[in-house]
DNA sequence: AGCACGCCGACT
DNA sequence: GTCGGCGTGCTC
């Protein structure tokens, strides 16, 4: 009769052990795998996971578990043994794992399953949009995707393609044939082309079998897409990294679009990659991956070239549109031609004139917000910085305030110099603010808007300054990262970056393949018409390789060139990297604990494979200061398994914070 | 992670 | 004499 039963309980905290729990009688037949419970942990209601269920406790004193969130289990299976699976590649806890599988639950009040009552919308076939027809190329790559789609086979795919080649179509009729074989699909996008315009291409297509998961989808909302995947009613899947997660059934292909943007890893716990837990998630379910691109992270180039990956290439765009001219500016010789220092070159003033006179729209990109990028005293030479962090800070002329971009601290613009007294705080660097000012005192007769986290902070902002942009209410649109990518507008002909050199001279062992993205991406915003497009690509390095090849388009010329200098420096591809952090308000605790953190690890790791350690490139954010060591090992397995060797048993004190980077991306 | 317990230094 | 530093252990 009154058998007691257990409960084994994962929480998201950083301790890889699961808790017992009994299960008071009334809850026994509601209890199952996979559903979330409330239960009292040091005395705190934290949500757990069941993980599995007990027919006796291995300790002594056991809680009841208070309540049963879920009237169905939120994860399969699959998704329980996925979530293991990070857990072990990325150095997390198994419920920290689990925490990033599930929408961040409601307040109280509705958590059974609803649904029903929602407004039915377009019903099953009647699609708005008819497949294509396809490229010669485009027939070549899908016919290949197909006959996986077909055998069931477990296959990555890298579907090369240059901008405006047709890639969206080549997923979408693969996606069709996975629904036509009873199966679904998930199509990871990077959160900045998630805009409106790339998911409604996928909504025309597949109406109502489409669930969109977005990063700010409000809990309700989510909690509604989510039944609906559970339930089957959906199954096609568009979302931004932690779609990946989905409580999809039968799947049948993931595709993972612009494979080579860097919002697909995630930078807090759980630290996985989208990408690699996609190929994870295929190879559970023996479907095929493509990962979809026109500048393939070096990565994935290279298992290309090694034959891991298949690769596929679409070389020609859509209608044979000629690509983009590009012109490299060597902004030294403006200098001197104009003798001043200058925001723009001639040419990029002329070209934008010709657009406008010609009726045609124009891009301008900058990969700075704010006006003035740092203000420095003339007298002593102080510049101003964060008084948490190891930034300068950057005048923002709409506020009238001096903004950290790592921290987001605001203060007023001090009249004279803090560290002299002297009055002569003078504004340098260029922020799209200016560039938008500058060009209206250029160019009085053009509609300029500007696009960049500033001016988007409104709901719907966003999507207003786009339209207006469409519809050619404006004729400049200025902008950051944001107006780079997946923007699809035919009126554009010019497009300028006002400053390659920005992202060229970062600190990381990345920076040339992420310029020549951006050129390659920024470059595609024009002569999407049937007008052809002009470049114009402003830098003090115009003989660099990364901004030769990408003037060319050579993509491949960019690799050839790059993964030698990955080679001799030994990074990825041919190694991973392993990141470990430490941070403390302190200075002088987190050098000291990072030092006997490195003797410690060193007994077991060889010298020769680590870098550091040393301070972080930017020392401190939010009033901490961090250090770090990276680590190379041949594969993220050997890399995982050392680490967990190495600091088993190293404790840092609790003024201190240790994370653990797998795969870590920036250095 | 967060909190309690416990053992050694400079202070009302 | 105590307040409080942080190293160590534990959480069903």
């Amino acid at each position: 009769m009154n058998k007691k039963i257990y409960v084994k309980v994962a929480v998201a905290l950083p301790m890889n052990t699961e808790y017992h729990y009994s299960v008071p009688t009334e809850m026994i037949s509601d209890v199952e795998i996979g559903k979330r419970v409330w239960v009292m942990f040091r005395n705190k209601k934290v949500i757990g996971f069941i993980v599995a269920i007990d027919k006796n406790a291995d300790v002594e004193k056991v809680n009841d578990i208070v309540s049963i969130i879920d009237g169905k289990p939120m994860l399969s299976k699959e998704l329980l043994d996925l979530a293991r699976e990070i857990s072990k590649q990325y150095m997390c806890s198994f419920g920290e794992a689990l925490a990033a599988f599930v929408p961040t639950p409601l307040k109280k009040g509705k958590t059974s399953v609803k649904a029903r009552g929602q407004k039915p919308e377009a019903r099953g076939q009647n699609s708005e949009e008819k497949p294509k027809v396809l490229t010669a190329e485009q027939s070549e790559a899908l016919k290949n995707i197909n006959a996986s789609i077909e055998s069931n086979e477990n296959k990555v795919f890298l579907l090369y393609g240059i901008t405006s080649s047709g890639k969206t179509e080549v997923y979408l009729q693969a996606i069709e044939k996975v629904l036509q074989k009873g199966r679904s699909a998930i199509i990871l996008v990077p959160e900045i082309s998630l805009t409106p315009q790339t998911v409604r291409r996928f909504t025309r297509r597949f109406c109502d079998e489409v669930a969109v998961m977005h990063s700010r989808l409000a809990g309700s909302k989510k909690y509604e897409q989510y039944d609906r995947i559970r339930s089957g009613q959906a199954r096609v899947i568009v979302g931004a990294r932690s779609a990946i997660f989905s409580p999809i059934k039968n799947l049948g292909l993931i595709v993972i679009d612009e494979e080579h943007e860097t919002t697909y890893k995630q930078d807090d716990v759980p630290r996985y990659h989208a990408r690699d837990v996609a190929i994870m998630r295929a190879e559970y379910n023996n479907c095929p991956v493509i990962i979809g691109t026109a500048t393939p992270s070096l990565e994935s180039y290279y298992l290309s070239k090694i034959n891991k990956y298949k690769r596929l290439e679409l070389l020609e765009r859509i209608d044979k549109r000629a690509l983009p001219e590009v012109k490299i500016i060597d902004m030294r010789q403006e200098i001197a031609i104009q003798k001043r220092l200058v925001m723009f070159s001639r040419s990029l003033v002329n070209a934008l004139e010709k657009a406008i006179a010609n009726k045609n729209q124009a891009m301008i990109f900058l990969n700075r917000r704010g006006f003035a990028t740092y203000i420095n005293c003339r007298k002593c030479g102080h510049v101003i910085k964060c008084d948490k962090c190891d930034a300068v800070m950057i005048y923002h002329f709409a506020k009238k305030k001096l903004i950290c971009h790592y921290c987001g601290k605001e203060v007023f613009p001090p009249r004279e110099c803090p560290a002299c007294k002297s009055g002569y705080v003078k504004y340098f660097g260029v922020g799209t603010e200016r560039v938008e000012a500058e060009l209206s005192r250029l160019l009085p007769g053009a509609k300029i808007a500007r696009m960049d986290k500033d001016s988007t902070t409104k709901k719907g902002s966003h999507e207003n300054i786009l339209k207006d942009f469409k519809e050619h209410r404006t004729d400049i649109l200025v902008g950051t990262q944001m107006i780079a990518k997946g923007l699809d507008f035919p009126n554009v002909t010019m497009v300028g970056i006002v400053n390659a050199d920005v992202t060229l001279n970062l600190p990381d062992f990345r920076a040339g393949e992420r310029t020549f993205d951006l050129i390659t991406q920024v470059a595609g915003r024009a002569g999407r018409g049937k007008d052809p497009g002009t470049v114009i690509v402003q830098t003090y390095v115009p003989e660099h390789y990364v901004l030769k090849c990408a003037s060319k388009h050579d993509y491949k010329g960019f690799y050839e060139q790059e993964i030698v200098s990955r080679k001799e420096h030994n990074l990825p591809p041919y190694v991973h990297l392993g990141r470990i952090i430490v941070r403390s308000k302190d200075e002088r605790t987190v050098e000291k604990v990072m030092l006997q953190l490195y003797d410690y690890i060193k007994e077991k790791i060889d010298k020769d494979n680590m870098l550091g350690p040393a301070p972080c490139p930017i020392t401190r954010i939010g009033g901490y200061f961090r250090w770090n060591i990276l680590v190379k090992e041949k594969t993220r397995s050997i890399m995982v398994e050392k680490l967990r060797e190495a600091l088993d048993g190293f404790r840092v004190p609790n003024t201190c914070f240790l994370a653990i980077d797998i795969d870590t991306m920036g250095m």
